[in-house]
DNA sequence: TTCTCCATAGTAAACGCTTACTATTTCTAG
DNA sequence: CTAGAAATAGTAAGCGTTTACTATGGAGAA
C-alpha cells in the first residue's frame, strides 16, 4: 500500500486536491499526529519511524496546508506590505528590502498595490487582517485627512488585538497611544540639506515642483525646503512652490507651463527623483542647458537619477535598508506603541549625493 | 490558542485574536450559518436580519479568517507569482501587471523573490502550492538543466493535481505533457527585428554583449540576432558574443574590457536595457560618441531606455500586458496542457522602438 | 522481581468557516 | 381551506493541522 501514490488520470489527475498528511500516515503506516511531529521536529520520533515518513512525502509530493496549520495555531509566518505602485522604484527597492529580510527570517510575502487610493489601502489591510498576517507594512507618505487617520487608527488597533502589527515605514505616526512601529527616514532633513546645498551655490530663486498636496511626505519636504530658506534670510515666494503629484509626466508637463510664464529662478528642486527627469526633459525640449543656465535637483536617489544627463544631485535615501528594518521591527518583540519612545520607531538617515545637474547661478 | 492574549500591553490590552464568526453571530442574536450567509450574499437572508449583523460586524470590527475561509472549501482568490528581483524594472513591470489584473479579478497577490537561484525557485513554487493559490505565475528566462527541468515538470503535475495551475511566463515549455499555461513574448523575432535594423544601417560588426550562458532568454535572443546575421549573409564571429549577465555593471565592465582589447566593432547589442546603460557609461567614459562613433541597442524598453542619453533604440516588450496576459490565462477555464494547442499558451509580440542610439557606422 | 520513568505513538479536541440537510413560516394556487 | 413552494434559519458535518492527553513497552532503579 506505500506502492501505489494515486491513481494518476492519462497524463494528469484530475481534481484531486493533493494528498493530506493522512495520506501520508497511511502510506507510512502510522497516525497523523506522528507526522505532524516528524514534520515539525519538536517532537521525538524514532528514527525509523521518521525515515519511513519522509519518503511517504516524497512519494506523495505532500506539502502542508499553509491554511489547515495556520487555522491550527500555528503562526502564518507571512508579512504583509501594502505600497503604491510595484513599478515605481521607490517603492519597490523598499519592497525588495522587505522582501528580502522576511525572506531572512523565514516569512513569506504578500505584497499589495494602492494604486493611490485612500480607500483602496484601508481594505488592503483588512484583507492583511483576513490573511493574518504576522505584520502589516504600511508605505510611503500619508494623507493627512483625519477621516482616514481614525480609520487606520482602529485598524491598527484591531491588528494589535489580533497579535499582529502595523508598521509604518516613511509616513507620520497616527497618533499617541495607537499601537503601531514606526521607521522613517529624514525627509525634512534631507529637503534641508540639498536646498541649503542650492543656496550655497548662489541660488536664491528655487522652483519646488511636484508632490501631491496634503500629503505628509511633501509636506516634510517642504518643511525642510523653507527652513533652509528661512536660515539663509531667503523669503518665502509662494508662486515658485508648485505641487501637484510624483510622476514624471507631471515634472514634464509643469516644467513646460512654467517655462511658458516666464518665470524667474535659477534651479529647481523636483519633488522626487522621477519629477526631476520631467522637469529635465522639459528642459531640454526648449534647448535649456543644465547646470549651466538652469542647475536642478531631486529626491530619492533611485538608479535613474545617475542615468540622467547631467547626473543628478539628489537625496539618497536608503530605501531597501528602510524595508529591511520594517520587517525586523515588526518581527522583534518590542512592544508596539508609537509614542516619544524608542524601540519602536526608528529613523534612517539620508544625505545629498552630488552630482553634475547644479552649478552656480549664470551672472545676469 | 484562545488564551494567548500577550500580558505585555498595559495600554491597550483587550487581548484575544480578533472576533470570530460566532461572535458576531451572537452579537446579532443569529446562527453563524447566518452570518456566514449574510457575508457571502450566496442565500437569502431577511433584510433586517442582515443589517443587524452588519452592525455587529462593524461593532467588533469582525473580519473573516482567511485561512478558515480556505480550508472550508471556499477557494483561496490567491495568486502567486516568483520573479528573480522585486527592484529589476523587468520583472517590476510584470508584477504590476499581475497584481493589476489579479486585483481586477477579486484576487491577492503573492510575491516572491528567487534572487536567481534556481532551488530556491523549486521551494517557492513548493510554498504557494502549501499556500494552495490558485495558480503560479513563473516569470523570466529559465535555466536547461534537465535535471532542474523535471523537478519544475513534477511540481507542475503536482499543481495540477491540486486543481492549480503553474503559468510559465516568458520561458519555454517543460515539454509536452506537462500541465502548465504559458505566455511568452517574441523574443527571437524582436532580436532579429533590431539586428536588421543596425545591419540595415550599415554595420556589419556587431557585438552582442550580456545575458547569462544557458539560459532560455540569452538563446532566444542570440538565435534572433544569429538569424538576421545569417539572413543578410554576415559571417557569425564568435569572439563578437560575450555572454554573462543581465546586470547593468556587467554591461559596463565587460564593455571597458573589450574596450581594452580594442576590438573591431561599430555596434553592440545589448542583451537587454540595463546592459545597454553600463555599456553608454563605459563607452562614454572613454570619450567614444554614440551613435556617432559606435552604436548601441537595447532590450526590453524599460523606462530607462528614454532617459539615457542618447535616448536608447531598443525592443519593446509589453512587460505589462505580459503580465495581466498570464493571470486572464490562469484564471480562464482552459485546460492546461502546454502543447502546440493555442488554448493554453499566448504569445504577445515585440517590435523596435527607434530612438537616437543608432546611426550608420563611422566610414573609416 | 516490581515499580518508575522515558521514549514513542495514538486519540481526539480544537481552529473558524462553509454548506448540505432540516425545520419553520408565510405565501400562492387550486 | 389546503397542499406545495418559496423564503428564512438552524444543525451539524466536514476541511487538514496541531497538540494536550493517554497509552504502551522496556530500561533502569529499588
Amino acid at each position: 500500500m506505500t506502492e501505489k501514490s494515486s491513481p494518476t488520470d492519462p497524463l494528469h489527475a484530475r481534481g484531486g486536491s493533493g494528498a493530506t498528511i493522512a495520506d501520508v500516515a497511511q502510506a507510512a503506516g502510522v497516525s497523523v499526529a506522528t507526522v505532524s511531529r516528524a514534520l515539525s521536529g519538536n517532537y521525538p520520533v524514532a528514527k525509523a519511524t521518521r525515515e519511513r515518513i519522509f519518503r511517504s512525502v516524497t512519494d506523495l509530493g505532500y506539502v502542508a496546508n499553509a491554511h489547515a496549520r495556520a487555522l491550527a495555531g500555528a503562526t502564518t509566518r507571512t508579512v504583509g506590505i501594502i505600497i503604491n505602485d510595484v513599478a515605481d522604484p521607490f517603492f519597490a527597492y523598499i519592497a525588495r528590502g522587505v522582501e528580502r529580510q522576511a525572506s531572512a527570517e523565514g516569512r513569506m510575502c504578500l505584497i499589495t498595490a494602492t494604486h493611490g487610493d485612500k480607500d483602496r489601502e484601508l481594505a488592503l489591510v483588512d484583507l492583511m487582517r483576513e490573511q493574518r498576517t504576522d505584520a502589516v507594512i504600511l508605505v510611503g507618505g500619508a494623507s493627512d485627512d483625519p477621516r482616514y487617520r481614525k480609520q487606520m487608527a482602529d485598524r491598527a488597533r484591531a491588528l494589535a488585538a489580533a497579535g499582529s502589527t502595523l508598521v509604518l515605514c516613511g509616513r507620520p505616526s497616527l497618533g499617541t497611544g495607537v499601537p503601531t512601529k514606526m521607521v522613517t527616514y529624514d525627509n525634512e532633513g534631507g529637503a534641508f540639506a540639498i536646498t541649503d546645498y542650492l543656496i550655497s551655490q548662489g541660488h536664491r530663486r528655487i522652483l519646488y515642483v511636484g508632490g501631491p498636496r496634503d500629503f505628509s511626505t511633501t509636506a516634510s519636504r517642504l518643511a525642510g525646503f523653507y527652513r533652509a530658506l528661512d536660515a539663509r534670510g531667503i523669503e518665502r515666494d509662494p508662486s515658485l512652490v508648485h505641487e501637484g503629484a510624483f510622476g514624471r509626466g507631471f515634472g514634464y508637463s509643469r516644467m513646460r507651463e512654467i517655462l511658458d510664464q516666464g518665470m524667474d529662478f535659477t534651479a529647481v528642486f523636483g519633488a522626487n527623483d522621477l519629477v526631476a527627469a520631467g522637469i529635465l526633459e522639459a528642459l531640454e525640449e526648449r534647448g535649456i542647458r543644465v547646470p549651466q543656465d538652469i542647475s536642478v535637483v531631486g529626491y530619492d536617489d533611485v538608479p535613474v537619477a545617475s542615468e540622467l544627463r547631467p547626473r543628478l544631485t539628489t537625496v539618497r535615501v536608503p530605501l531597501e535598508e528602510l524595508g529591511r528594518e520594517a520587517v525586523r521591527l515588526a518581527l522583534s518583540q518590542s512592544p508596539h506603541d508609537a509614542g516619544a519612545s524608542s524601540d519602536n520607531t526608528l529613523t534612517v538617515g539620508t544625505h545629498i549625493v552630488i552630482r553634475d545637474s547644479v552649478s552656480p547661478p549664470k551672472k545676469p
